[in-house]
DNA sequence: GCGTACAGACCAACTAGTCGGTTTGCTATC
DNA sequence: GATAGCAAACCGACTAGTTGGTCTGTACGC
Protein backbone atom coordinates (compact mmCIF):
# COMPACT_ATOMS: atom_id res chain seq x y z
CA UNK A 1 0.00 0.00 0.00
CA UNK A 2 1.69 3.32 -0.94
CA UNK A 3 1.04 6.48 0.40
CA UNK A 4 -1.78 8.66 -1.15
CA UNK A 5 -0.71 10.20 -4.41
CA UNK A 6 -1.23 14.05 -4.80
CA UNK A 7 -3.86 13.83 -7.35
CA UNK A 8 -6.36 12.18 -4.65
CA UNK A 9 -5.32 14.52 -2.32
CA UNK A 10 -5.57 17.44 -4.28
CA UNK A 11 -9.04 16.25 -5.49
CA UNK A 12 -10.29 15.28 -1.71
CA UNK A 13 -9.11 18.67 -0.62
CA UNK A 14 -10.85 20.62 -3.41
CA UNK A 15 -14.11 19.01 -2.58
CA UNK A 16 -13.98 19.98 0.75
CA UNK A 17 -13.39 23.14 -0.21
CA UNK A 18 -15.69 23.22 -2.87
CA UNK A 19 -18.66 22.50 -0.71
CA UNK A 20 -18.05 24.46 1.43
CA UNK A 21 -17.42 28.03 -0.36
CA UNK A 22 -18.25 26.79 -3.82
CA UNK A 23 -16.52 26.35 -6.77
CA UNK A 24 -15.65 30.28 -7.34
CA UNK A 25 -15.44 30.87 -3.79
CA UNK A 26 -11.81 28.54 -3.83
CA UNK A 27 -8.37 29.48 -5.36
CA UNK A 28 -6.21 27.22 -6.53
CA UNK A 29 -3.26 28.51 -4.50
CA UNK A 30 -5.95 27.85 -1.51
CA UNK A 31 -6.58 23.85 -2.35
CA UNK A 32 -2.53 23.24 -2.91
CA UNK A 33 -1.69 25.02 0.41
CA UNK A 34 -4.24 23.23 2.47
CA UNK A 35 -3.11 20.05 0.92
CA UNK A 36 0.61 20.63 1.42
CA UNK A 37 1.50 21.04 -2.64
CA UNK A 38 2.35 23.80 -4.97
CA UNK A 39 0.69 25.50 -7.81
CA UNK A 40 3.66 22.93 -10.24
CA UNK A 41 2.06 20.01 -8.46
CA UNK A 42 -1.69 21.04 -9.59
CA UNK A 43 -0.81 21.53 -13.09
CA UNK A 44 1.07 18.63 -13.66
CA UNK A 45 -2.02 16.52 -12.38
CA UNK A 46 -4.74 18.84 -14.13
CA UNK A 47 -4.58 20.66 -17.11
CA UNK A 48 -6.57 23.46 -15.71
CA UNK A 49 -9.07 24.00 -12.90
CA UNK A 50 -12.13 23.27 -15.05
CA UNK A 51 -10.89 19.50 -15.39
CA UNK A 52 -10.83 19.22 -12.30
CA UNK A 53 -14.28 20.25 -11.97
CA UNK A 54 -14.96 18.36 -14.97
CA UNK A 55 -13.20 14.88 -12.99
CA UNK A 56 -15.27 15.44 -9.84
CA UNK A 57 -18.74 15.61 -12.38
CA UNK A 58 -18.05 12.57 -13.95
CA UNK A 59 -16.41 10.76 -11.10
CA UNK A 60 -19.77 10.58 -9.58
CA UNK A 61 -21.89 10.11 -12.78
CA UNK A 62 -20.30 7.56 -13.93
CA UNK A 63 -20.59 5.75 -10.47
CA UNK A 64 -24.22 6.49 -10.57
CA UNK A 65 -25.23 5.62 -14.01
CA UNK A 66 -23.35 1.95 -13.46
CA UNK A 67 -25.34 1.41 -10.07
CA UNK A 68 -28.50 1.96 -12.49
CA UNK A 69 -27.88 -0.60 -14.47
CA UNK A 70 -26.64 -2.80 -12.46
CA UNK A 71 -30.11 -2.76 -10.69
CA UNK A 72 -31.72 -2.50 -14.21
CA UNK A 73 -30.13 -6.02 -15.13
CA UNK A 74 -30.61 -7.81 -11.69
CA UNK A 75 -34.13 -7.43 -10.94
CA UNK A 76 -36.71 -8.07 -13.70
CA UNK A 77 -39.75 -6.53 -12.18
CA UNK A 78 -40.06 -2.61 -12.67
CA UNK A 79 -40.97 -2.40 -9.02
CA UNK A 80 -37.94 -3.75 -7.98
CA UNK A 81 -35.77 -2.37 -10.67
CA UNK A 82 -36.91 1.08 -9.53
CA UNK A 83 -36.45 0.82 -6.02
CA UNK A 84 -32.95 -0.68 -6.45
CA UNK A 85 -32.36 1.86 -8.70
CA UNK A 86 -33.68 4.88 -5.90
CA UNK A 87 -31.91 3.01 -3.46
CA UNK A 88 -28.68 2.81 -5.23
CA UNK A 89 -28.90 6.54 -5.46
CA UNK A 90 -30.14 7.37 -2.57
CA UNK A 91 -26.97 5.35 -1.12
CA UNK A 92 -24.29 7.25 -3.27
CA UNK A 93 -25.07 10.21 -1.01
CA UNK A 94 -22.95 8.59 1.72
CA UNK A 95 -20.23 8.15 0.06
CA UNK A 96 -20.46 11.28 -2.80
CA UNK A 97 -21.94 13.82 -0.60
CA UNK A 98 -19.28 16.43 -1.63
CA UNK A 99 -19.48 15.29 -5.12
CA UNK A 100 -23.17 15.60 -5.45
CA UNK A 101 -22.64 19.41 -4.32
CA UNK A 102 -20.16 19.93 -7.15
CA UNK A 103 -22.17 18.17 -9.62
CA UNK A 104 -25.60 19.97 -9.08
CA UNK A 105 -24.61 23.28 -7.56
CA UNK A 106 -21.65 23.93 -10.45
CA UNK A 107 -22.39 22.52 -13.23
CA UNK A 108 -23.44 25.64 -15.26
CA UNK A 109 -19.86 26.81 -15.05
CA UNK A 110 -18.55 23.28 -16.82
CA UNK A 111 -16.90 24.38 -20.34
CA UNK A 112 -18.61 23.08 -23.11
CA UNK A 113 -16.43 20.43 -24.36
CA UNK A 114 -16.85 19.04 -20.87
CA UNK A 115 -20.52 19.64 -20.48
CA UNK A 116 -21.40 17.50 -23.74
CA UNK A 117 -19.50 14.87 -21.62
CA UNK A 118 -21.34 14.55 -18.75
CA UNK A 119 -24.99 15.87 -19.97
CA UNK A 120 -24.60 12.80 -22.30
CA UNK A 121 -24.48 10.59 -19.07
CA UNK A 122 -27.05 12.65 -17.20
CA UNK A 123 -29.37 12.30 -20.11
CA UNK A 124 -29.12 8.53 -20.01
CA UNK A 125 -29.70 8.25 -16.54
CA UNK A 126 -33.00 9.58 -16.83
CA UNK A 127 -33.72 7.70 -19.86
CA UNK A 128 -33.34 4.29 -17.44
CA UNK A 129 -35.62 5.87 -15.39
CA UNK A 130 -38.17 6.79 -17.93
CA UNK A 131 -38.15 3.38 -19.14
CA UNK A 132 -38.80 1.80 -15.93
CA UNK A 133 -42.03 3.67 -15.31
CA UNK A 134 -43.04 3.16 -18.67
CA UNK A 135 -42.10 -0.54 -18.37
CA UNK A 136 -44.42 -0.21 -14.94
CA UNK A 137 -47.70 1.28 -16.90
CA UNK A 138 -47.45 -1.53 -19.59
CA UNK A 139 -47.10 -4.27 -16.88
CA UNK A 140 -49.90 -2.48 -14.92
CA UNK A 141 -48.26 -2.36 -12.16
CA UNK A 142 -48.09 1.47 -12.00
CA UNK A 143 -51.18 3.87 -12.53
CA UNK A 144 -51.92 4.72 -15.90
CA UNK A 145 -52.29 8.20 -15.13
CA UNK A 146 -49.03 8.97 -14.18
CA UNK A 147 -47.30 11.28 -16.71
CA UNK A 148 -43.96 9.31 -16.85
CA UNK A 149 -41.87 12.75 -17.76
CA UNK A 150 -43.08 14.53 -14.77
CA UNK A 151 -42.89 11.34 -12.60
CA UNK A 152 -39.48 10.94 -13.44
CA UNK A 153 -38.11 14.45 -13.07
CA UNK A 154 -39.96 14.64 -9.63
CA UNK A 155 -37.92 11.39 -8.42
CA UNK A 156 -34.55 12.59 -9.28
CA UNK A 157 -35.85 15.50 -8.18
CA UNK A 158 -36.37 14.37 -4.94
CA UNK A 159 -33.20 12.49 -4.52
CA UNK A 160 -30.74 14.97 -5.76
CA UNK A 161 -32.03 18.12 -3.48
CA UNK A 162 -31.08 15.53 -0.69
CA UNK A 163 -27.63 17.26 -1.26
CA UNK A 164 -29.28 20.59 0.50
CA UNK A 165 -30.20 18.96 3.60
CA UNK A 166 -28.51 15.22 3.99
CA UNK A 167 -25.84 15.25 7.05
CA UNK A 168 -24.35 11.71 6.82
CA UNK A 169 -24.88 11.88 10.99
CA UNK A 170 -28.33 12.72 11.15
CA UNK A 171 -31.16 11.08 12.93
CA UNK A 172 -32.15 8.71 9.82
CA UNK A 173 -29.64 6.54 8.37
CA UNK A 174 -29.39 6.12 4.78
CA UNK A 175 -31.12 2.95 4.60
CA UNK A 176 -34.18 4.09 6.34
CA UNK A 177 -34.01 7.30 4.07
CA UNK A 178 -33.90 4.98 0.90
CA UNK A 179 -36.83 3.06 2.32
CA UNK A 180 -38.61 6.50 2.85
CA UNK A 181 -38.78 7.57 -0.68
CA UNK A 182 -39.34 4.54 -2.21
CA UNK A 183 -42.33 4.01 0.26
CA UNK A 184 -43.37 6.89 -0.84
CA UNK A 185 -42.70 6.85 -4.60
CA UNK A 186 -43.94 3.52 -4.61
CA UNK A 187 -47.66 4.74 -2.46
CA UNK A 188 -47.55 7.55 -5.65
CA UNK A 189 -47.46 5.03 -8.51
CA UNK A 190 -48.73 1.53 -7.66
CA UNK A 191 -51.95 0.99 -8.99
CA UNK A 192 -54.80 -0.31 -6.18
CA UNK A 193 -54.64 -3.88 -7.59
CA UNK A 194 -50.28 -3.92 -7.40
CA UNK A 195 -51.00 -2.59 -4.18
CA UNK A 196 -52.75 -5.95 -2.95
CA UNK A 197 -50.46 -8.10 -4.88
CA UNK A 198 -48.39 -9.90 -2.36
CA UNK A 199 -45.26 -9.55 -4.59
CA UNK A 200 -45.10 -6.19 -5.33
CA UNK A 201 -46.43 -4.69 -2.26
CA UNK A 202 -44.00 -6.64 0.21
CA UNK A 203 -41.33 -3.89 -1.13
CA UNK A 204 -43.12 -0.68 -0.02
CA UNK A 205 -41.39 -0.98 3.24
CA UNK A 206 -38.17 -3.49 2.97
CA UNK A 207 -34.85 -3.28 1.52
CA UNK A 208 -35.26 -3.90 -2.21
CA UNK A 209 -31.74 -3.52 -3.70
CA UNK A 210 -29.55 -4.92 -0.47
CA UNK A 211 -26.62 -6.76 -1.85
CA UNK B 1 -46.64 55.24 -15.72
CA UNK B 2 -43.09 56.37 -15.93
CA UNK B 3 -40.65 54.51 -17.83
CA UNK B 4 -38.93 51.75 -16.35
CA UNK B 5 -36.59 52.88 -14.11
CA UNK B 6 -33.29 52.17 -14.23
CA UNK B 7 -32.58 49.83 -11.18
CA UNK B 8 -35.19 47.35 -12.63
CA UNK B 9 -33.63 47.49 -15.90
CA UNK B 10 -30.73 46.14 -14.31
CA UNK B 11 -32.10 43.33 -12.22
CA UNK B 12 -33.85 42.70 -15.68
CA UNK B 13 -30.61 42.09 -17.63
CA UNK B 14 -28.32 40.62 -14.43
CA UNK B 15 -31.48 38.31 -14.33
CA UNK B 16 -31.54 37.24 -17.92
CA UNK B 17 -27.45 36.97 -17.75
CA UNK B 18 -27.40 35.41 -14.59
CA UNK B 19 -29.40 32.46 -15.81
CA UNK B 20 -27.33 31.50 -18.57
CA UNK B 21 -23.98 32.29 -17.57
CA UNK B 22 -24.03 31.74 -13.61
CA UNK B 23 -23.53 34.66 -11.19
CA UNK B 24 -19.89 34.17 -11.48
CA UNK B 25 -19.72 34.04 -15.40
CA UNK B 26 -21.30 37.64 -15.40
CA UNK B 27 -19.25 40.95 -14.48
CA UNK B 28 -21.08 43.78 -13.14
CA UNK B 29 -19.52 45.40 -16.93
CA UNK B 30 -21.22 42.80 -18.92
CA UNK B 31 -24.45 43.71 -17.34
CA UNK B 32 -24.20 47.45 -17.40
CA UNK B 33 -23.05 47.36 -21.06
CA UNK B 34 -25.97 45.03 -22.13
CA UNK B 35 -28.86 47.27 -20.50
CA UNK B 36 -27.24 50.45 -21.63
CA UNK B 37 -26.27 51.74 -18.42
CA UNK B 38 -22.75 52.42 -16.63
CA UNK B 39 -20.69 51.32 -13.64
CA UNK B 40 -21.77 54.54 -12.01
CA UNK B 41 -25.47 53.71 -12.15
CA UNK B 42 -25.02 50.44 -10.99
CA UNK B 43 -23.30 50.97 -7.64
CA UNK B 44 -25.99 54.12 -7.27
CA UNK B 45 -28.52 51.52 -6.81
CA UNK B 46 -26.67 48.74 -5.46
CA UNK B 47 -23.95 48.73 -2.51
CA UNK B 48 -22.31 45.54 -4.17
CA UNK B 49 -22.67 43.41 -6.48
CA UNK B 50 -23.71 41.06 -3.48
CA UNK B 51 -26.34 43.41 -2.78
CA UNK B 52 -27.91 42.49 -6.37
CA UNK B 53 -27.85 38.93 -5.72
CA UNK B 54 -29.42 39.03 -2.24
CA UNK B 55 -31.87 41.50 -3.78
CA UNK B 56 -33.01 39.09 -6.60
CA UNK B 57 -32.66 35.84 -3.82
CA UNK B 58 -35.13 38.02 -1.71
CA UNK B 59 -38.27 39.13 -4.32
CA UNK B 60 -38.50 34.90 -4.71
CA UNK B 61 -38.39 33.92 -1.10
CA UNK B 62 -40.51 36.44 -0.01
CA UNK B 63 -43.25 36.52 -2.80
CA UNK B 64 -43.64 32.36 -2.38
CA UNK B 65 -43.88 32.66 1.40
CA UNK B 66 -46.81 34.95 0.96
CA UNK B 67 -48.08 32.70 -1.23
CA UNK B 68 -48.08 29.79 1.19
CA UNK B 69 -49.37 31.42 4.00
CA UNK B 70 -51.90 32.69 1.65
CA UNK B 71 -52.55 29.50 0.70
CA UNK B 72 -52.95 28.20 4.19
CA UNK B 73 -55.04 30.83 5.95
CA UNK B 74 -57.58 30.22 3.00
CA UNK B 75 -58.12 26.82 3.00
CA UNK B 76 -58.94 25.03 6.21
CA UNK B 77 -58.44 21.26 5.97
CA UNK B 78 -54.84 19.92 5.25
CA UNK B 79 -55.42 18.19 2.05
CA UNK B 80 -56.71 21.33 0.56
CA UNK B 81 -53.66 23.36 2.21
CA UNK B 82 -50.75 21.18 0.91
CA UNK B 83 -52.75 21.11 -2.68
CA UNK B 84 -53.51 25.00 -2.86
CA UNK B 85 -49.04 25.61 -1.44
CA UNK B 86 -48.10 23.25 -4.21
CA UNK B 87 -50.00 24.84 -6.86
CA UNK B 88 -48.84 28.24 -5.77
CA UNK B 89 -45.36 27.12 -5.80
CA UNK B 90 -45.41 25.66 -8.94
CA UNK B 91 -46.88 28.48 -10.90
CA UNK B 92 -44.00 30.82 -9.16
CA UNK B 93 -41.56 29.29 -12.17
CA UNK B 94 -44.21 30.52 -14.39
CA UNK B 95 -43.36 34.41 -13.56
CA UNK B 96 -39.78 33.66 -11.26
CA UNK B 97 -37.90 30.92 -12.95
CA UNK B 98 -34.68 33.14 -13.44
CA UNK B 99 -34.71 34.30 -10.04
CA UNK B 100 -35.51 31.08 -8.79
CA UNK B 101 -32.56 29.37 -10.74
CA UNK B 102 -30.28 32.21 -8.97
CA UNK B 103 -32.01 31.51 -6.06
CA UNK B 104 -31.15 27.92 -6.10
CA UNK B 105 -27.70 27.58 -7.66
CA UNK B 106 -25.98 30.82 -6.27
CA UNK B 107 -27.41 30.62 -2.82
CA UNK B 108 -24.07 29.42 -1.43
CA UNK B 109 -22.38 32.58 -2.64
CA UNK B 110 -24.43 34.94 -0.30
CA UNK B 111 -22.60 36.74 1.83
CA UNK B 112 -23.56 35.81 5.45
CA UNK B 113 -25.20 38.84 6.53
CA UNK B 114 -27.72 38.23 3.59
CA UNK B 115 -27.59 34.74 3.64
CA UNK B 116 -29.00 34.62 7.42
CA UNK B 117 -32.05 37.26 6.47
CA UNK B 118 -32.81 34.33 3.20
CA UNK B 119 -32.26 31.39 5.56
CA UNK B 120 -35.05 32.88 7.96
CA UNK B 121 -37.64 32.88 5.54
CA UNK B 122 -36.56 29.51 3.69
CA UNK B 123 -36.89 28.17 6.85
CA UNK B 124 -40.41 29.66 7.23
CA UNK B 125 -41.11 27.90 4.68
CA UNK B 126 -40.01 24.63 5.30
CA UNK B 127 -42.21 24.91 8.84
CA UNK B 128 -45.45 25.71 6.64
CA UNK B 129 -45.14 22.35 4.51
CA UNK B 130 -43.83 20.44 8.05
CA UNK B 131 -46.57 21.69 10.02
CA UNK B 132 -49.52 21.14 6.86
CA UNK B 133 -47.78 17.58 6.81
CA UNK B 134 -48.41 17.13 10.70
CA UNK B 135 -51.99 18.34 11.05
CA UNK B 136 -52.80 16.07 7.62
CA UNK B 137 -51.87 12.96 9.60
CA UNK B 138 -53.33 14.12 12.97
CA UNK B 139 -56.69 14.32 10.98
CA UNK B 140 -56.18 10.78 9.38
CA UNK B 141 -55.79 12.29 6.12
CA UNK B 142 -52.24 11.61 5.47
CA UNK B 143 -50.84 7.83 6.54
CA UNK B 144 -49.69 7.78 10.30
CA UNK B 145 -46.46 5.72 8.55
CA UNK B 146 -45.20 9.19 6.61
CA UNK B 147 -42.58 10.74 7.77
CA UNK B 148 -42.78 14.04 8.32
CA UNK B 149 -39.44 15.62 7.38
CA UNK B 150 -38.29 13.17 4.41
CA UNK B 151 -41.90 13.95 2.84
CA UNK B 152 -41.44 17.36 3.24
CA UNK B 153 -38.15 17.78 1.67
CA UNK B 154 -39.18 15.77 -0.97
CA UNK B 155 -42.11 17.65 -1.88
CA UNK B 156 -39.57 20.68 -1.81
CA UNK B 157 -37.17 18.75 -3.58
CA UNK B 158 -39.03 17.57 -6.79
CA UNK B 159 -40.88 21.23 -6.93
CA UNK B 160 -37.84 23.21 -6.47
CA UNK B 161 -36.03 20.69 -9.01
CA UNK B 162 -37.98 22.38 -11.97
CA UNK B 163 -35.87 25.05 -12.29
CA UNK B 164 -33.65 22.56 -13.94
CA UNK B 165 -36.20 21.48 -16.45
CA UNK B 166 -38.87 23.60 -16.79
CA UNK B 167 -39.81 25.50 -20.44
CA UNK B 168 -42.64 27.90 -20.22
CA UNK B 169 -43.19 26.89 -23.46
CA UNK B 170 -43.07 23.21 -23.02
CA UNK B 171 -45.47 20.75 -23.98
CA UNK B 172 -47.60 21.18 -20.24
CA UNK B 173 -48.62 24.14 -19.10
CA UNK B 174 -47.70 25.38 -15.37
CA UNK B 175 -51.13 24.18 -14.03
CA UNK B 176 -51.06 20.55 -15.39
CA UNK B 177 -47.99 20.47 -14.06
CA UNK B 178 -48.97 21.50 -11.03
CA UNK B 179 -52.25 19.17 -11.50
CA UNK B 180 -49.20 16.11 -12.02
CA UNK B 181 -47.50 17.07 -8.85
CA UNK B 182 -50.39 17.12 -6.76
CA UNK B 183 -51.91 13.62 -7.87
CA UNK B 184 -48.40 11.98 -7.13
CA UNK B 185 -48.11 13.50 -3.71
CA UNK B 186 -51.61 12.97 -2.36
CA UNK B 187 -51.46 9.45 -3.55
CA UNK B 188 -48.20 9.22 -1.77
CA UNK B 189 -49.69 11.11 1.32
CA UNK B 190 -53.35 9.73 1.90
CA UNK B 191 -55.11 7.25 3.69
CA UNK B 192 -57.07 4.36 2.01
CA UNK B 193 -59.87 5.96 3.84
CA UNK B 194 -59.29 9.53 2.82
CA UNK B 195 -59.21 8.43 -0.73
CA UNK B 196 -62.61 7.04 -0.70
CA UNK B 197 -63.64 10.19 1.03
CA UNK B 198 -65.24 11.87 -2.26
CA UNK B 199 -64.57 15.54 -0.38
CA UNK B 200 -61.06 14.33 -0.15
CA UNK B 201 -59.96 12.69 -2.86
CA UNK B 202 -61.99 14.87 -5.64
CA UNK B 203 -58.73 17.13 -5.34
CA UNK B 204 -56.63 14.66 -6.61
CA UNK B 205 -56.78 15.70 -9.96
CA UNK B 206 -58.50 18.92 -9.33
CA UNK B 207 -57.38 22.89 -9.41
CA UNK B 208 -57.19 23.51 -5.89
CA UNK B 209 -55.70 26.43 -5.17
CA UNK B 210 -57.24 28.46 -8.61
CA UNK B 211 -58.23 31.75 -7.41
C1' DG C 1 -27.93 76.23 -5.25
C1' DC C 2 -28.50 71.78 -3.68
C1' DG C 3 -29.53 66.95 -3.54
C1' DT C 4 -30.51 62.94 -6.39
C1' DA C 5 -29.43 60.15 -10.47
C1' DC C 6 -26.19 58.80 -13.44
C1' DA C 7 -21.65 58.77 -16.44
C1' DG C 8 -17.13 56.77 -17.28
C1' DA C 9 -12.15 56.88 -16.57
C1' DC C 10 -9.34 54.82 -13.22
C1' DC C 11 -7.37 51.70 -9.61
C1' DA C 12 -5.97 48.03 -6.63
C1' DA C 13 -6.56 43.38 -5.69
C1' DC C 14 -6.93 39.02 -6.98
C1' DT C 15 -6.23 34.74 -9.58
C1' DA C 16 -5.61 31.15 -13.30
C1' DG C 17 -1.98 29.67 -15.54
C1' DT C 18 3.36 29.61 -16.94
C1' DC C 19 8.04 28.34 -16.84
C1' DG C 20 12.66 27.36 -15.56
C1' DG C 21 14.46 24.64 -12.18
C1' DT C 22 14.89 20.72 -8.55
C1' DT C 23 13.80 16.26 -6.55
C1' DT C 24 12.46 11.46 -6.81
C1' DG C 25 12.18 6.94 -8.40
C1' DC C 26 13.13 3.57 -11.77
C1' DT C 27 16.15 1.00 -14.90
C1' DA C 28 20.07 -0.52 -17.38
C1' DT C 29 24.92 -1.27 -16.98
C1' DC C 30 29.09 -2.58 -15.12
C1' DG D 1 24.99 -3.22 -5.37
C1' DA D 2 26.83 1.01 -6.68
C1' DT D 3 26.14 4.30 -10.20
C1' DA D 4 24.94 6.81 -14.15
C1' DG D 5 21.10 8.36 -16.85
C1' DC D 6 16.59 9.87 -17.54
C1' DA D 7 11.84 10.89 -17.32
C1' DA D 8 8.08 11.87 -14.60
C1' DA D 9 6.62 14.32 -10.46
C1' DC D 10 6.73 18.38 -8.19
C1' DC D 11 8.12 23.24 -6.69
C1' DG D 12 7.20 28.35 -6.33
C1' DA D 13 8.23 32.99 -8.00
C1' DC D 14 6.32 35.50 -11.61
C1' DT D 15 2.88 37.39 -15.09
C1' DA D 16 -0.87 39.07 -17.65
C1' DG D 17 -5.44 39.68 -17.65
C1' DT D 18 -9.60 40.38 -15.30
C1' DT D 19 -13.00 42.41 -12.21
C1' DG D 20 -15.40 44.62 -8.29
C1' DG D 21 -15.50 48.86 -6.68
C1' DT D 22 -14.17 54.13 -6.32
C1' DC D 23 -14.05 58.90 -7.47
C1' DT D 24 -14.59 63.02 -9.80
C1' DG D 25 -17.62 65.22 -12.63
C1' DT D 26 -22.15 66.50 -14.89
C1' DA D 27 -27.20 67.03 -15.87
C1' DC D 28 -31.45 67.98 -14.05
C1' DG D 29 -35.42 68.75 -11.11
C1' DC D 30 -37.11 71.63 -7.30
Amino acid sequence: MVEKQLKDRIIETALTLFEKYGYHGVTVDRIVAECGASKGGFYHNFKSKDELLYHIHDVFITYVLNKAQEAYVKYKTPTKRLCAIIRSFVRVFHIYKPHITVFNQEAAYLKPEYAEKINEKREQYKQIIFQVLREGIEAKQFRTEVPVEIAGLSIIGMVNWMYKWYKPDGPMSIEQIATAFNDLILHSLLTEEAKRDEDISSFLLSHVGDE
